[in-house]
DNA sequence: CAAAAATGTGCGGGATCCCGCAAGACGGAG
DNA sequence: CTCCGTCTTGCGGGATCCCGCACATTTTTG
C-alpha cells in the first residue's frame, strides 16, 4: 500500500507522515507533495496510491487537484485534512466526489486518535469518515430547510463575480426577471435589509424612498455571505476560473 | 526575559517554542496562548513579555490582539509570524504599530535561520525586521505610485461592506459626487472594465448601451480586490465591526 | 386529486449607479 | 502671481438595479 501526502506546510507534512506510518503499518511507502500541481503529477505516477490532502494550497488547491485526480481514477480514496469547516469548502468537496468513492474530511484540530481512526477506516475499510463539525455543515448545505439551495448558491457566486443581471440570465439560461427573483430570495435569506433597524418589521417595504442607513443589497449580500463563510477565497478562485472558461467559450 | 507565543496551531506553537528557546538562551520563560483573547489576558499578566504572534486566529485575530496590547503598553515588542503577505494584512499591521515601537513581520515559510535572526534582532536589539516579500507589499501599500492610496482603500472597504453611495458620503463627510468620483478612480485602478475585451480601448465609452459581457462594477471591484489580496476575511471582519460602531454612534 | 408552495416570466416604475461636462478650491512649480 | 495638477462639488442623463403586481407552470404536500 502506498500513501501520498499533499500538504504545503512542512510541519504538517512531517506530522502527517508520522501519523500515517504509525496508523498504517501495512503501508510500505509514503510520498509527499507540497502543492496541488505536484500532487496531481505524483498521483499519476503512483496510480495505486491513497491520498491525504490539504485543502488550501497554492498553486492549485486541494479541491481542484482532487477533481482532476478523481477524473482520471475515480476509485482513488482521498482524505481531506483541513483547518476549516467553511460551507464553501464542504460544498466544494461534496460537489466533486464521484459516486461510490470513499473519502474523508477531518479537521486539523482533531486528535491524533481521530486522525488514526479516519486513516484506517478510509484506506483499509473503504469507509467514508466525516468529522462531526463538518457533517453539521453538510446537513445545512444540502438540506434546503435552513441552508441554501443550489440555485441560490449559484446566483450568489454569480453576483460575487460581479456579473450583471443580464449576464447571469444568459449564463444560466433564465429570463431577466427570474434572475432578479432569485436575487430577492437570496437577499431575504441573508437578511440583508436594514443593518439593525427592525423599525417596521414585516417585509412590507412600503417604499424604498430615501431610507436612512440603506445598503447596496448586491454588494452587501456578497460580504455577508463571506462573513458567514458561505464563500471564501478558494471558492471565488474556482468560480472565477469557470467564468473565464465560459467567457472564452462564447 | 519572558516571551509569549500566541498561535492557534499546536504544531506551529511547539515549533515556535523550540525556536525561541534555541535563539534566546537568555530567555527564562516561554508562555503560550492559543488565540487572541487568551493572548491579551496573558500579556496583561506578564507585563514585561515580548510577543510572537500569529495573525489569523479565532476568536480575536492577531491584529486586534496587538492593537489592544499596544494600547495598554506601547513599548511591547511584537513579532508577527504569518502565512501570508496579503496587502490587507500588511496594511492592517502598519496602521496600528505605535511610533517608535519595535516589531517584526516574518513569513512562516522563512528558514529557521531567518526566524532566529529576527527573534534576536527584535527582542534584543529592539530593531524592526520585516521580510523582503512583505517589505515589497509595504512599499506598494504606502507609496501611491503603484499601489492604492488611503482614500482609495477606504472607499474600497466601504463598497465591500455594501454601503450605498449616499451612506459612504455621510460616513466620510463627502458629497455624493465625490464618492462616485473616487469610485471611478478605484474602478480604473482595479481594471474592472470589460473582462478581456479591449474592443475600443481609450476611455471614450461613447455609450454603455447593451454592451455584451459587461460587469457590475461595484461588486466586481470587491471580488477583484479580494482575488488580488487587497482585502481578506480579517480585514472585512474589522471593517464590519467599525461600521457597527459607527452605526450605533449615529 | 386538489390545495399549497415554489419557480419562471412579463410589465412597469422609483431608486441607484456610472459617468461625461464643467466650474470652484487648494497647493506646489516656475 | 500665474499656471497646472489634484480633489471636490453640482448637474444631468442613460443604464441598471430592486421590487410590487399578475399569471402560467412545476413540484410538493395533505
Amino acid at each position: 500500500m502506498k500513501v501520498l501526502i499533499v500538504e504545503d506546510d512542512p510541519l504538517h507534512r512531517s506530522y502527517l507522515n508520522e501519523a500515517v506510518r504509525a496508523a498504517l503499518p501495512e503501508c510500505d511507502s509514503v510520498i509527499e507533495a507540497e502543492n496541488g500541481i505536484a500532487g496531481e503529477r505524483i498521483a499519476r505516477e503512483y496510480k495505486s496510491a491513497h491520498i491525504v490532502m490539504d485543502l488550501q494550497m497554492s498553486p492549485r488547491n486541494g479541491i481542484e487537484a482532487a477533481r482532476t485526480i478523481w477524473k482520471e481514477r475515480p476509485e482513488t480514496r482521498i482524505l481531506f485534512w483541513s483547518n476549516y469547516s467553511d460551507e464553501a469548502y464542504v460544498r466544494g468537496v461534496s460537489r466533486i466526489v464521484p459516486d461510490g468513492a470513499a473519502f474523508g474530511y477531518v479537521l486539523k484540530s482533531a486528535s491524533d486518535d481521530r486522525l488514526r481512526l479516519a486513516l484506517r477506516s478510509i484506506f483499509i475499510e473503504a469507509q467514508c469518515v466525516i468529522d462531526r463539525e463538518v457533517r453539521g455543515m453538510q446537513q445545512k448545505s444540502l438540506g434546503q430547510t435552513n441552508g441554501f439551495s443550489d440555485s441560490e448558491y449559484e446566483i450568489l457566486v454569480d453576483i460575487a463575480l460581479g456579473l450583471t443581471d443580464r449576464a447571469i440570465a444568459r449564463r444560466r439560461n433564465l429570463s431577466l426577471r427570474s434572475v432578479q427573483n432569485r436575487l430577492q430570495h437570496l437577499y431575504e435569506k441573508l437578511g440583508v435589509h436594514h443593518p439593525s433597524m427592525p423599525k417596521h418589521e414585516g417585509p412590507k417595504h412600503e417604499g424604498p424612498e430615501h431610507d436612512e442607513g440603506r445598503f447596496n443589497l448586491r454588494s452587501r449580500a456578497v460580504t455577508v455571505a463571506f462573513l458567514r463563510k458561505l464563500l471564501n477565497y478558494s471558492a471565488l478562485e474556482r468560480a472565477e476560473a469557470e467564468l473565464g472558461e465560459w467567457l472564452r467559450a462564447r
